[in-house]
RNA sequence: GCUCCCAUCGUCUAGUGGCCUAGGACACCACCCUCUCAAGGUGGCGGCACGGGUUCAAAUCCCGUUGGGAGUGCCA
């Protein structure tokens, strides 16, 4: 018994769709696990729609989630359209066996046709006819007669009735190959020992499996696994749903969280937590007990996943992961930045994010030479008739205080028991003269970091704004 | 229409005939903690689609119904 091979074989469509990451993921996984070899296929018949920068795109989106390119369990990428010739020739060798036939019908006719006899699709007008290839003559498979039972690593035996399965094309009329003939004909030439994709393909599979049968060769072991499906249920698509990979990374969204909540779909570690690393996953993970029904594809919870991540980040690691987003901001005050003063605060913002772009506003006040006013927190923080004079006894106190976090509290807190105001309510003026906002990490802190000359500053601005 | 797939809290799941008055996670709600907001802690809400069988016993097996989904291309 050889080593298996998994191919993973995304088409080049400029994005790597979130439910293409997870099969990529089921694959890789399964490759590790069983010594075997993870094979990438860059999958289109044509050409021309094999972008460079697109295959660059998915070899980056699968480094992004662990699966190296480098790694020696790694083959690929291999482009199914340089077989072309392969695959011609070996639906040419099915015409020359009688398992495949020429047709000269068109679309029209085949439509105009079905619709007499009240059937859909082709009704195998050319079988008997013995057309040889010619220009605009499609090659269609001959569906022997019987029944085709696909057996399914997820979903157990299926079987389909050959007679429901019409006449299927091999060569277009240009004599160039369909994806199901290229598909088998590579999966030969690669040695493929395991299919993994989703279900949409499950009908494919027996057609799929009838030309292994023909061309004399070993059928793959199948696995589809169910789609991801969107609030409406429905196949998560481009048009209706966020589902590049490309720009949850963006946002902040860390491979780590990613590759475990994509293989919380379907399938759940034993266990009172669903957050476990990649080596119990993949100790764990068994394709037979992947669900069979469709799963959700919930942002909530992928978020909620995130914020868990970044929680058990070491504080360098966070440190280093926030000075990266920061790095790429466009708004970010990169030249009055001190590395510093986020230290100290990052302890604080880490337990308030759920993606690390959120740390930008949580700190963007201890860098701006102005902190960025939120009028409507502004004007909600000083609509009490307290908020003024507190705030110019707060500035007194803070004058003659030692400006640390804790006396700066404990000044604070005598102005509020002067004003009967409690510390809570007290504190919104504050955080808005200093933050410019009404949420965000504790407040003493970042004013102690600050430094008494800015803070009195920010105080007196506050209050000239608010008269 | 036809073919195929699927069916446990709102969502993701555990459950493979007795351990299930169905467990966990996310979300939601309440309380505690608390300088705001989080985080954390405690508790709560909430589900086996329906109907028949089989069995001493069914969320689990069988049949049907209903409801969802996918495919139905000279796309992949």
């Amino acid at each position: 018994m050889s080593a298996p091979r998994y191919r993973f074989a995304p088409s080049p469509t400029g994005y790597f769709h979130v439910g293409g990451a997870r099969t990529a993921l089921y694959n890789w996984l399964l490759a590790v696990k069983n010594g075997g070899t993870f094979v990438l296929r860059i999958e289109d018949t044509d050409e021309s729609r094999n972008q460079p920068q697109w295959t660059q795109g998915i070899i980056d989106a699968l480094e992004w989630l662990g699966i190296h390119k480098d790694d020696s369990r790694f083959e690929g990428p291999y482009f199914q359209s340089a077989n072309a010739a392969e695959h011609v020739a070996a639906a040419m060798r099915l015409f020359e066996q009688g398992k495949a036939y020429f047709c000269d019908q068109t679309t029209e006719q085949i439509q105009a046709r079905a619709k007499e006899k009240g059937i859909t699709g082709y009704d195998g007008h050319s079988r008997d006819r013995g057309l040889g290839p010619g220009d605009g003559r499609v090659l269609r498979f001959r569906v022997p007669e019987g029944k085709t039972v696909v057996h399914d690593l997820v979903r157990g035996e299926v079987e389909f009735d050959n007679a429901t399965i019409e006449d299927f094309v091999l060569l277009r009329g240009n004599g160039t190959p369909v994806f199901l003939i290229a598909n088998v004909v590579d999966d030969v030439l690669m040695r493929i020992t395991n299919v993994i994709r989703a279900e949409e393909h499950l009908p494919n599979a027996p057609k799929q499996q009838m030309l292994f049968e023909a061309l004399g060769e070993q059928v793959p072991s199948w696995a589809h696994v169910p789609v991801l499906v969107n609030e409406q249920r429905k196949k998560l698509s481009k048009r209706r749903d966020k589902v590049a990979v490309e720009q949850y990374r963006e946002e902040g969204i860390l491979a780590a969280a990613m590759v475990n909540y994509l293989m919380t779909l379907g399938w759940a570690p034993t266990g009172d937590t669903e957050i476990v690393p990649w080596e119990t996953i993949v100790d764990q993970f068994r394709l037979e007990d992947v669900n069979h029904s469709p799963a959700f594809f919930d942002v909530k919870k992928l978020l909620a996943f995130n914020g868990e991540y970044i929680r058990m980040m070491a504080l360098d690691d966070f440190i280093a992961a926030a000075e990266e987003v920061f790095s790429r901001s466009a708004s970010w005050p990169r030249e009055r930045y001190e590395p510093a003063l986020f230290r100290a605060m990052a302890p604080l913002v880490q337990t308030r994010v759920a993606l690390i772009p959120e740390t930008i506003p949580m700190v963007d006040f201890l860098f701006l030479p102005e902190p960025p006013i939120d009028e409507d927190a502004f004007t909600k923080a000083f609509a009490s008739e307290w908020a003024v004079p507190a705030l110019r006894d707060i500035a007194a106190e803070f004058e003659a205080c030692d400006f640390s976090a804790e006396s700066l509290k404990a000044a604070t807190e005598r102005v509020g028991e002067r004003h009967q105001v409690k510390l809570g309510k007290l504190q919104a003026p504050l955080r808005v003269a200093i933050t410019g906002r009404q949420v965000g990490p504790p407040l003493f802190e970042p004013i102690e970091l600050l430094g008494r000359q800015e803070v009195l500053r920010r105080i007196q601005s506050a209050i000239t704004r608010a008269s």
